[in-house]
DNA sequence: ATAGTCAGTGGGACAAAGTGGCAGAATGTG
DNA sequence: CACATTCTGCCACTTTGTCCCACTGACTAT
């Protein structure tokens, strides 16, 4: 399980650490990808190739998976930690969760999640009043 | 797996670079046609192959299934990578696509679909509020 | 307290990818 | 048949990306 809250830069070179506690259950290569609310979803590749699985039973030729497909697969990036465990974040991510320089990385159970400092500032803040109230209605509506 | 989003220039003779990522996977020949939603398929001789047989089971007798195999296959052209990673791209297929010069190459599994720039932004925006919600309701079947 | 280890950071060197241009082949036309 | 134009393959330059190494600072264990 992965979890906790981390602060780190991208450095000129695009390049961002992933922070050491996370390393050994993301394994080698793991998948990068668009998340929802503006942040980087990073998925262990184990995790990721179940949905692809579940994903591929459906056909192409109906448009709305045709749509999710492009969204989901055009936004992934397979990644490999670099000896000083650092990934290169790509341009079409970077700009997607408005990443400039100062990230937070964030531990979500099975995945991690990079938001730019702003982002998960503004996220944060937004919600933190409300975090009673979710809590109370998550359990009923999911059932 | 071809996953992610490239950005390239048809240059003024008409060719397009295909991102190395993509290269082994594609082979040595591939398939290149038109795609739904203005865009163009490019499809491993293989896969390629396998839809055409899953097609064939179909009947010509429908009036529909004409139509679609007279899309597909009038706009297919088979295609080499030049030395350095390049192919051609037929008039026809410029056309269809509207590509112009700035292009975008995302892999969609087991193809890659050739976007003008301007093309794929507005299908970009116009699905990316649709996307959260689609997802959210696929991580919740999963579970 | 001090030495050793480990996480994080930055930079330099090298390799690969991408880009454009040139030249020879092929095709078409007067 | 000769000339022009397009096309394709090849080459070389530039830029980007990747790999590797060295340094810093914090924490730990003796």
């Amino acid at each position: 399980m992965m979890i906790g809250e981390y602060h780190h830069n991208i450095d000129e070179k695009g390049r961002l650490i992933i922070p050491s506690k996370f390393r050994m259950e993301l394994g080698e290569k793991f998948i990068v990808t668009r998340g929802m609310e503006k942040c980087l979803f990073v998925y262990p590749m184990k995790d990721w190739n179940n949905m692809i699985n579940e994903l591929n039973k459906l056909s192409f030729t109906k448009k709305d998976y045709r749509t999710f497909m492009r969204m989901l697969l055009s936004g992934a990036t397979e990644c490999e930690l670099d000896k000083s465990g650092r990934i290169n974040i790509t341009n079409p991510l970077k700009n997607y969760a408005e990443l400039d320089k100062e990230c937070v990385i964030i531990g979500v159970n099975d995945r991690l999640e990079i938001w730019s400092e702003d982002g998960f500032e503004n996220f944060f803040n937004s919600n933190i009043d409300n975090f009673s109230d979710i809590a109370e209605n998550l359990f009923e509506t999911s059932c």
